[in-house]
DNA sequence: CGTGTAAGGAATTCTGACACG
DNA sequence: CGTGTAAGGAATTCTGACACG
């Protein structure tokens, strides 16, 4: 269910390794609201891989000019897609379900 | 290819906090060769997804009393058939390959 | 707006060793 | 054999700010 992919495990310093971002891009990125990184009891932030794809998206749009901003935009339209995709598909193995009884 | 479980990315804070052992155990667990993570340049380990469910069965397996020696064997063995079987895999792809010619 | 950098402090990790057994 | 712990040091990360623009 929480896949691998989704557990936020990775420090900062590794997904700059992964990313090739800076430490100060990376953080400024989420100061701009265009990821959220988890953090530990003690405020150390913890990164999914399904972060370090989103900011390798984001580097690549930074690169072409795009502003954060836009970015963002971009980027909850994406999330909303993902969300209204896993609903439908949670309908319909629901579905399913009442199918068979 | 070298997919995120086998990424070694997760600093030892985070793998106690995901297995339930002490920061200790995995490392002993290291030094008797049941498993092996990766290190950055300045020696900080870094582990698996692969890793931490290495050490979950390795935890399992201590509780029942099985000695590090025995459950290094055991996994050993298993990595073994993984190997074998993952080259079958090749293999197979190889000889369809050739098929098609 | 987006990014670099120096600054001071806090949290994390490392190793080798002693302890118990 | 397997694990805890205290010790000292090194590496990592955090925040807020100044700089440039």
């Amino acid at each position: 269910m929480t896949s691998f992919k989704e557990k936020k495990v990775i420090s900062i310093g590794i997904v700059s390794e992964l990313t090739g971002l800076t430490l100060r891009k990376i953080r400024y990125y989420e100061e701009r609201g265009l990821l959220a990184p988890g953090r530990t009891e003690k405020g150390v932030r913890k990164y999914s891989f399904a972060d370090v794809e989103t900011l390798m998206k984001i580097a690549e749009k930074r690169e072409e000019g795009v502003q954060t901003a836009e970015i963002k935009e971009k980027l909850t339209k994406e999330s909303n897609r993902r969300k209204i995709r896993d609903e439908m598909i949670k309908g319909q193995i629901n579905a399913q379900f009442r199918m068979r009884k």
